[in-house]
RNA sequence: GCUCAAGUGGUGGAAUUGGUAGACACGCUGGACUUAAAAUCCAGUGGGCAGAAAUGCCCGUAUGGGUUCAAGUCCCAUCUUGAGUACCA
């Protein structure tokens, strides 16, 4: 009987969704275990082979679980709002929603064909009604909350107002804008409402602020900051302009310390921790004041990481945006200042960011007065300066900074020296180990002593303190876009009012148009039917509005990461109608045990969904404060582009041996048009696309050489494989396999379709192997020792891989222990059985056959893994490799049970040994028992 | 520039605490079966030198040093590649 894989799969899978094989319950006995893939945004394309291999690895750690008794939840859902369906909604007028619901459709056929051991009772669609619902009950709760710094910790806005009442502001410690006024609790009460509402709206966790976006004119849209190539827009190459909106924005920032220190409790890959840990940017130093010279009421606060270089401070700079440029430049001074400010307010960020070479600045004619020596330093500003960093002003040190170097020895000005015995005349001294001098009171302290009696006498002299800043900025959550949670926010009298939860959700109204307004408006000002009614708490006709019981609706969406911030509690308890997830069910699973994605997510998703979970859990409606245990980065896998190298100007194609130095045009081909040896069917091409209809060939050896390059899969580099055609042609546990097998799990790497006869053939030797065996029944008989040792070794290697995340190696282990066991024809159900459960994670398909066919009534799912027993590995002798100067030489068999002595003695007596020491003595005799033998000399 | 990861046969990769480098697979070569092909099975396969062969010797994990009885593995320097980040005071 041959292994009819098209017929063993489509069974099995029938089987599982029938009988909800995988399906997780909430009440066990057992303990839990919570598996999760980060759950992909359903494009077009459909899924690539790059896809599953994510999937497979957290599918077989997650099978591997269920044998090994726990109630593992392993679910799936969808990202699905997103921008491609938008901008398919704008091209043709189609619905994003209807989109969305095709490319489901399509992933999920293409994921069912994979064997996966999903609930799909728990499936999620974050553009849901149903879903959306909670983000927006979640949005809301932010907006109720404020981060209050002396119980480090969010608390609902009620603490806050109670503070004011009682204490005005002088109890209060929280993480607020920086204008905030202080008040007595008498000024609090005699505020009107409309007065303490814009005093709270400083102090909530999410609030409205005004933002700098790129708006481009001519697409009519805001664009992200990698849609923009020069300063002109990627699609289209049109001009963006910076322009003010007001917009949400999430006072993550309060977090930035928690973040951080998070990273301490859960064991996520190393790079993506340092990543986080640089995008949150702390750095510990102090603020300084500076008085400025004949501007006695004004100070410039600075931020510097070293205040042991204070008495190196020669000048100062701010950013050119910073306020207090305009007030205190001199009159002479006064055109240059101005060109300057206008000069770079007319470069994008990016463009300043970019350009780090040209050093430009101007001076501002006033001076500061150093809060030590009382000299006097030049005011400068340049853009190397941000405004949005620290306070926009540096205090320069030009012997110890290089920038500040830099400009010092652009526009010469002093380098003032104080590391002793360094030189610093060429560049600017950043060693830390460097001795202060000619410092006053820190002369002669290292750099660790002195920046702490400096912060110390900063303090003394009131003119600054220690301080910590973060890099980390509150992140902007409005988006000009249609396919995005609404908000469910009204506006009475321009102030923001949430839209009460039990009238959630608010849908996403129907639109014309898809695209902005004609006045700039986000895509929902096209809407008719958005303006709410607080008397009936109804979305209404924009026509209502009267600013009296009927108010306009916000009309932005939320961002991409909102829905994906908080799904993982979600599947806890995903057709829960009342709540986002009900609190048996949260305290149940807790928490996800190991989460599978890529690392491009690093500072985005996984940092506003840890950020989201400590706020859920500050407000106790989730139990733990890290959502996800364990993460395992899976690495991207490549695609093989193809190309071919037209002669420019031309419709002639030269292969690429011949190409030489002909200026040719390379152009991506479809790869599958191109075979295993890079020749291009030539006739599949021209039939390809209209324009190459024409094209000539010119050959090398009457063949079409194609160039090949390794990059991203991508529809555009038409070098996506689908594992559709692999499933078809090999089936999904070879798939499995292959991916599996490919190389580590986190490494990146092309596909290469040529190894997968290899997976293939594996699984026809492995049940050839069964039908051997009495014709798959198997025997009962005791197995030989040998037998034995294969199947132990192998279930011992398998389980360590397992929870190594070794899955390449693990799939060796199964090729050799067949080959082994087919070498030994070994027929015995003793054997054959638990090799099976070993193999079920990562092929489930086969090994569910075989197993029926051992004789098994129930799925192999709910097997246990079989149980390593030292004893069948226990050697008696072992192959000693000898080494001479630590080069092996030959192999001695010893037996393991002798002492050190014996060895030596043994070994010394061998006639190999004689030989090679060729009548010399040996220096030395190493001998590791059970290891190895090296004798030196 | 900074941070992180990585560099091993023709190819993907293995070698988990320093202890037999190249497991397993692909590819290639030869053979068996076959009219033939596919499939399957068997043997060989890092490079070099010597030998009819068994076998022996030398070289070999990006490069150059070092530590060690012993280094792919540890240390220092350099080069290359990939990822992230970027005037962060």
């Amino acid at each position: 009987m041959e292994y009819n894989f098209n017929e063993i799969e489509a069974k099995w899978q029938q089987y599982w969704a029938e009988n909800q094989t995988f399906k997780a319950e909430n009440n066990s006995d057992k303990p839990k275990f919570y598996a999760l893939d980060m759950f992909p945004y359903p494009s077009g394309a459909g899924l690539h082979v790059g896809h599953p291999l994510g999937y497979i690895a957290s599918d077989i750690f997650a099978r591997y679980k269920r044998h090994q008794g726990y109630n593992v939840l392993h679910p799936q859902g969808y990202d699905s709002f997103g921008l491609p369906a938008e901008q398919y909604a704008i091209q043709t007028g189609q619905h994003p929603a209807v989109t969305t619901e095709t490319n489901i459709n399509t992933y999920r056929k293409q994921l069912d064909k994979i064997g996966f051991s999903f609930d799909w009772s728990r499936e999620i669609r974050t553009s849901t009604p149903e879903y959306y619902k909670h983000t927006q009950w979640i949005f809301t709760q932010l907006f109720n909350s404020w981060y209050n710094r002396t119980t480090d910790k969010a608390e609902k806005i009620e603490t806050l107002i109670a503070l004011f009442e009682t204490h005005g502001t002088t109890e209060v410690s929280a993480v607020c804008d920086e204008n905030v006024i202080e008040f007595t609790a008498a000024t609090w009460k005699a505020y009107s409402e409309k007065e303490k509402e814009q005093i709270l709206a400083k102090y909530r966790l999410t609030y409205l602020s005004e933002t700098e976006v790129n708006w481009c004119p001519a697409l009519g849209t805001v664009l992200a900051n990698d849609e923009i190539i020069n300063g002109l827009s990627e699609r289209g190459g049109h001009p963006v302009v910076r322009k003010k909106m007001m917009q949400w924005s999430m006072r993550i920032a309060a977090y930035a310390q928690r973040l951080l220190d998070g990273l301490n409790t859960i064991d996520w890959p190393q790079p993506l921790k340092d990543a986080q840990t640089n995008w949150i940017g702390r750095s510990q130093g102090a603020s300084v004041r500076f008085k400025v010279d004949n501007h006695p009421q004004l100070d410039i606060e600075v931020f510097t990481t070293r205040p042991d270089t204070i008495f190196g401070v020669t000048f100062m700079t701010l950013a050119p945006e910073h306020e207090l440029v305009s007030q205190i430049v001199t009159d002479d001074c006064k055109a240059a200042v101005q060109n300057y400010v206008e000069a770079t307010a007319k470069r994008s960020e990016r463009d300043r960011m970019a350009d780090v070479k040209t050093i430009s600045g101007a001076f501002t004619g006033a001076y500061a007065i150093h809060p030590f020596t009382g000299e006097k330093i030049q005011i400068w500003i340049g853009d190397y300066v941000l405004a949005s960093y620290g306070t926009g002003a540096v205090m320069a040190v030009p012997c110890g900074d290089q920038r500040d170097w830099d400009f010092a020895h652009h526009f010469n000005i002093e380098i003032k020296n104080i590391f002793e015995g360094i030189d610093v005349s060429e560049k600017a001294c950043e060693d830390k180990t460097a001795k202060i001098t000619n410092s006053e009171f820190l002369s002669g302290l290292t750099v660790k002593k002195a920046t702490k009696l400096a912060i110390y006498e900063l303090e003394k002299g009131g003119f600054g303190q220690g301080k910590t800043n973060y890099r980390l900025r509150d992140a902007v959550f409005s988006r000009q876009r249609y396919w995005g949670e609404p908000f469910p926010v009204y506006y009475v009298d321009g102030m923001p009012k949430m839209i009460d939860s039990q009238h959630l959700p608010i849908l996403l109204p129907e639109v014309e148009k898809y695209l902005p307004t004609e006045d700039g408006q986000p895509p929902l000002g096209n809407a008719e039917v958005w303006a709410w009614d607080c008397e009936t708490a109804k979305v209404v006709p924009c026509d209502k509005i009267d600013h009296q019981t009927v108010f306009p609706l916000e009309l932005n969406t939320m961002p991409g990461w909102a829905g994906s911030s908080w799904y993982f509690n979600r599947y806890m308890d995903a057709n829960n109608t009342n709540e986002f997830a009900s609190k048996e069910a949260l305290e149940y699973w807790k928490e996800v045990d190991l989460y599978l994605g890529g690392s491009e997510h690093a500072t985005g998703h996984l940092l506003y969904a840890r950020f989201w979970q400590k706020f859920l859990f500050d407000l106790e409606y989730v139990p733990v404060d890290e959502f996800a245990k364990k993460l395992i980065n899976q690495g991207m896998i490549l695609g093989t582009s193809a190309f071919v190298y037209r002669l420019e100007g031309t419709q002639t194609y030269i292969s690429k041996g011949l190409i030489n130095d002909q200026k040719v045009q390379p152009i991506h081909v479809d790869v599958s048009f191109v075979n295993a040896s890079n020749e291009l069917d030539t006739e599949a091409f021209k039939a390809w696309r209209e324009e190459y209809k024409n094209a000539e060939f010119v050959l090398e050896e009457g063949k079409y050489i194609v160039g090949r390059e390794v990059e991203k899969m991508s529809k555009s580099k038409f070098n996506v494989v689908n594992p559709d055609s692999i499933c078809e042609e090999y089936g999904a546990d070879s798939l499995r396999l292959f991916e599996m097998f490919l190389g580590p799990l986190e490494q990146s790497k092309p596909w290469n379709t040529a190894g997968i006869s290899g997976s293939h053939s594996f699984l026809k030797k492995l049940w050839r192997l069964y039908a051997n065996a009495n014709n798959f029944q198997g025997i009962e008989e005791v197995p030989s020792k040998e037998e034995l040792k294969v199947l132990h070794k192998t279930i011992k290697k398998v389980q360590e891989d397992i929870e190594n995340f070794s899955f390449n190696t693990s799939v060796s282990t199964f090729m050799i222990a067949v080959n082994e066991l087919s070498a030994l024809k070994c027929n015995k159900k003793e054997i054959l059985a638990p090799l099976l459960v070993l193999i079920s994670p990562y092929a489930p398909h086969i090994t569910e056959e075989l197993w029926e066919k051992l004789g098994n009534t129930t799925s192999i799912s709910t097997a246990s893994f079989p149980v390593f027993d030292e004893s069948h590995l226990v050697e008696s002798s072992k192959e000693y490799p000898v080494s001479f100067n630590g080069k092996m030489r030959f192999k001695l068999e010893l037996p393991l049970d002798l002492s050190k002595e014996e060895i030596e003695k043994t070994v010394m007596a061998h006639e190999k040994t004689v030989a090679q020491l060729q009548g010399r003595t040996p220096k030395k005799v190493i001998i590791v028992p059970g290891k190895i033998i090296n004798i030196v000399g």
